[in-house]
Formats: structure tokens, sequence, C-alpha cells
RNA sequence: GGUGCUAUCGUCUAGCGGUUAGGACAAAAGAUUCUCAAUCUUUAAACCGGGGUUCGAUUCCCCGUAGCACUACCA
């Protein structure tokens, strides 16, 4: 069994948007199929029907997408953003498999290791209220309505009745599940209940039945998912022996949970809105409830620097290496090395992992990025002054101080206007009595000079401040107000090179119009 | 309540019987500079508690404690 090539599965319900520790075991599922030259599979788990959300589907695909998680089998989206199915184990959406499920729901019928339960959700209420700690297993199916207790139960079921199909736990079995992270987690079957596999009402399977009849169909060897699912595998490896599939059972990985950065707890969308970060890859317009979710692409994160974010929340090699690449992670990356409790979801790391890749970047490339803020800042017309070459030349300037290109604007504003008004802190700090003195002076000075390259003037500002008896501070911090408008930016020579002579002196000429 | 999983700096983690318990984020200090950042250097910061096993436990076992998950005709 364990020859078979590697076939893996994200298997998303599309009741919203992807969560994002949804998205990093898609990723460690992505990450163990390359390394083991295998397949992804992508499998949409729509059997509730009551909780299926429009555009959650596209959303899913249109992220892992994004996110460079390619699917190899199933549903995906293409470059056109078209949803495509690919591979011959379809179709890929549950609520398409029906008949096939019934089948398997028949087979388990017929041998007597499932049966039919007429219980109505309202009786199962009233017995939870009941009996305390009420679970329907060996020691209650006998009390209750269903096939083992009525003699005419077929009559029923053909009369139109809705019913239920319980899974047969026998009682006093123990059960092991063999986990690839945790070792083996062996349980007692007593505490199993007759899980529903399967509901006439929408004639679909739950997600236990149809999960192992699809795993099996579609050949899946490794089953990597959420932790939540622990408890239920048990189940799961029981249904496996019922269909007498022992030798193709997958192998079982249960990840651990991404909690809440603050408190305690698994994280969740709310934990986005209260603390002020994205908790999904892409920005979700929910339309069955209206509301709008922030995503990691539109707050400006790079896909690469998400993916290495994520994949170190759980998992780290030996090594100091923070940085990974796709191609990184899928050489490094193991189960045996994930690890077994939860990770606090840490935002702060998210920005600097962002830092480090927007640092990789060529100033060519974050001009192209830039370049629409910046026309949306200054408008079209006055952006297409500054050629590419130069706006490079400016955030090649700045770019070291920024995590994101939302950010060079605040950064580099003064590249492309003219002070309107000058910071007050910066001037109570900065600009001192003598300030309006020694700008005239130094405008007369700037104003004859002819060589404006920045070697130039720092040999003829320095030296003249030094006859004067000025301070170097005192001078070159109230130029820099007269260019700025504040106490910040690069180098002064660096501006002024971008300013040029005019702009340069133009700018000291309304500083001391204003501030004299 | 029941069942299961987990437990190293504030956070993510390295460590797989003997270490000055390492790295990164965040924090603090210093250096640098005309400013703000960035950068560099440095500092502070952890083995949940108790029993075993062992010459020796952060590491293995048990108990406790705590956290988390599950406990639906949801996934």
């Amino acid at each position: 069994m364990d020859n078979r090539k590697v076939r893996v599965r994200f298997a998303p319900s599309p009741t919203g948007a992807l969560h994002i520790g949804g998205v990093r075991t898609a990723l460690y599922n992505y990450l163990f199929a390359r390394q083991h030259d295998g397949d992804m599979l992508l499998r949409i788990e729509d059997t509730d029907s009551t909780r299926f959300v429009p555009g959650a589907e596209e959303y899913i695909l249109e992220s892992l997408r994004w996110l460079g998680i390619e699917i190899d089998e199933g549903l995906r989206m293409n470059a056109e953003g078209k949803i495509e199915a690919v591979g011959e184990n379809g179709p890929y959406r549950q609520s398409e498999r029906r008949d096939i499920y019934w089948e398997y729901v028949k087979q388990l019928l017929d041998s007597h290791q499932a049966y039919v339960a007429f219980d109505t959700p309202e009786q199962l209420e009233a017995k939870r209220k009941e009996i305390p700690n009420f679970q329907y297993d060996s020691t209650t199916r006998g009390m209750m309505d269903n096939s083992l207790t009525c003699a005419h139960s077929k009559e029923r079921v053909e009369n139109g009745e809705q019913f239920v199909v319980r899974f047969l736990v026998d009682p006093d079995e123990t059960v092991t599940v063999h986990d690839l992270i945790r070792g083996d987690v062996t349980v007692n079957s007593n505490i199993l209940d007759d899980k529903v596999l399967y509901k006439s009402a929408d004639r679909l399977p739950t997600y236990h039945l149809a999960n192992i009849v699809d795993d099996h169909l579609m050949g899946i060897t490794h089953v990597i998912r959420g932790e939540e699912w622990l408890p239920s595998a048990p189940l799961h490896v029981l249904l496996y022996h019922a269909f007498g599939w022992e030798d193709t059972m997958p192998q079982f990985a249960h990840l651990p949970l991404l909690l809440k950065p603050d408190g305690n707890g698994k994280l969740s969308k709310r934990d986005g809105d209260r603390l002020g970060f994205p908790v999904f890859p892409l920005e979700f317009h929910n339309q069955k409830d209206g509301s709008v979710s922030s995503g990691y692409r539109e707050s400006g994160y790079y896909p690469e620097a998400v993916i290495n974010f994520l994949a170190l929340l759980g998992w780290h090699t030996s090594g100091d290496q923070e940085i990974f690449s796709m191609d990184d992670l899928i050489a490094h990356f193991s189960l045996e090395r994930v690890s077994k409790s939860g990770a606090k979801f840490d935002y702060e790391k998210g920005k600097w992992f962002n830092h480090q890749y927007l640092q990789m970047r060529s100033n060519e490339q974050l001009e192209k990025e830039f370049r629409p803020i910046l026309i949306d800042k200054i408008g079209e017309r006055a952006a297409k002054k500054y050629s590419p070459e130069l706006v490079a030349h400016i955030i090649g300037l700045m770019k070291e101080r920024v995590s994101f290109v939302s950010e060079l604007w605040d950064q580099c504003n003064f590249f492309f206007e003219a002070p309107t008004e000058y910071d007050e802190k910066s001037l109570k700090k900065r600009w001192k009595e003598d300030s309006p003195k020694h700008m005239k002076e130094l405008y007369a000075l700037l104003k004859a000079q002819k060589d404006w390259s920045a070697e130039a003037l720092d040999n003829l500002v320095l030296p003249w401040i030094e006859q004067q008896g000025y301070g170097l501070g005192i001078v070159m911090n109230a130029f820099r107000i007269c260019l700025v408008g504040a106490a910040r930016g690069p180098h002064i020579w660096a501006i002024t090179d971008v300013l040029g002579k005019d702009e340069s002196l133009r700018r000291v000429e309304a500083a001391l119009k204003r501030l004299a």
C-alpha cells in the first residue's frame, strides 16, 4: 500500500472565505505532494446545503491561485479566472456525487454495519435534556426509533418518512489511529456514537461518509488536515474497516491549530476585525450576510511573504533559516517536523516577512507597483513628469524603511510635492532663531552654485558652515525643513539631487516666506 | 461533564540524556548620521509543578495543573 503514488487533497467547504488556517492546511498538503512528486487534489465538501455561501468556491480557488498553491486534480481556477475540473475521478463537488454515496450507504446497510433511524431532531433534543450526557450508541439505540427497534422500518421508508442512516459502532473495541505527527492515538469505541452517515432530507451524506468514500475512490494516500478532526479520526478508521478498505486506508496527519494572538482559543474571523489584521488571503464580500472581510492581498502583502509566514507557523527546520521560497519549502518540508502544539498567530512577524520580500524586489519592479499610487495621489498628468527611472531611484532611497508598497507614499511624498505646511514638532526642535538668516545666506550660496552634484554641494556647504561658525546640525536641519517640511527623509544631498537646483531653491524661498 | 491532543523566552521555534538552553519577531540600550527611519552591535527574556527511571534529566515514564480541540441530521 505504501508504494502507491502520493495523493493528497484539500477539501474545503464553501461556507465563506477561506480561513488563514485553512490556507496553511492547503499549503502543507501542497508541500507534501510536491516533495513526493505526488498529486494535489481539490474537492469541494458541500454536503451541508444550508450553509452554502455563493462565491465561496470561487474565492477559495482564487486564493490558492494567488498564493501559488497549484492543483493537479479536481477543481481549480485557471489563468483567466475560470473554474475548471481536471481528472478522472470526478465530479469533485460532493453535492454532485449523491448517487455514488447512496451505493456505499446501501452496502453498509446490507452488511448490518449501519441502520436506519427515524428520530426527529426534536426527539433527539428531548432525549438530550432527559438523559445527561446522552449519546446515540450501543447503550441507547435500543430505546430509540430505528430499524433495530421497529419491525416495519422498510415500509416507513417506502412511505416517504424522513430518516437518517447511522453507523453501527460496536462497543468495547480498541481503535487506533496512527498519526504521522502525533504517533498512535488509541480510544475505546464506547466513547464513539452512532454517527449520522446520511440524511434522507437532502439525499446527501454527512462529512464522515462522504470523506471516506471520496478519499478511497480518489486514491488519497495521506490525509493532512486540522487537529479539530482528530477526535473523529477513530470513526473514520472504523469506516475504512467497515468497507474493507484497510489496505488502502490513507495515513493521517493532524495539524496543530492557529490560535488567537492574545488570549485563548483558535483564531477566528472576529479576531481579525477586533485586532485589525486580515485573517483571509483575499478580501471577501459575503453575499449571504453582506459582510466584507479584509484580505492579505488587498493589504499589500506579497503571496511569497504570506506563504513563508504561514509555513513557519507550526513547522520549522532544525536550522536558523527563516526565509524560504516555495521551492525551499518543498525541499525542506516534512510532516515529522510539524509542531504538535497550537501556534499563536503573530501578525507583527507577518509584516516583517513582507518587509524582507519587498527588499528583495528590484527598484524597477517596485516602481511598477508604486506607479498607480503615485497617479492616485498627484494625478495622471503630474505623475507623467516623473520617469520610471527617477521614481525607481526615489524608491531605492526609501524602500529599506517600508514593509509595504503602500507605505512608500508617506515616505516619499516630498519628492513629488513641495511642502504646504511644516511639521510643528520638527519646527520646534530644528527651526531656530537664526534659521531664517542661515537660510537666506545658504540660498545665496546655492544660487551661485553651478555644479549641483551631491559631492559638489557637500564640498561647498560644509566648509561654508564651518567658516561661518554655524552649527552643522542647525543649518542642515533647517534646510531639511525647507525641502521636506519635516525632520525626516534620506540624506539631504539625495533630496537636492532629485529635486534639482530650481525646485530646491524654490522650496527655500517658500519656507522663508512662511517661517521667517 | 466526558474523550482526546498539547506544554522551552511575551510570540514563532531549535534542542531528540551531559549545551554558557540556540535563532527569529517584538522590546530595551548603544553605535552611526544633518533628521526620521533603516542598518550594525549589545542587552534583557524560557525549560508549568511533583514524583520516578538514570551516574546524570528541558529531553524518557507516571501523576497533577493549565491550554486547546471535539462532544450536531456542520464541516
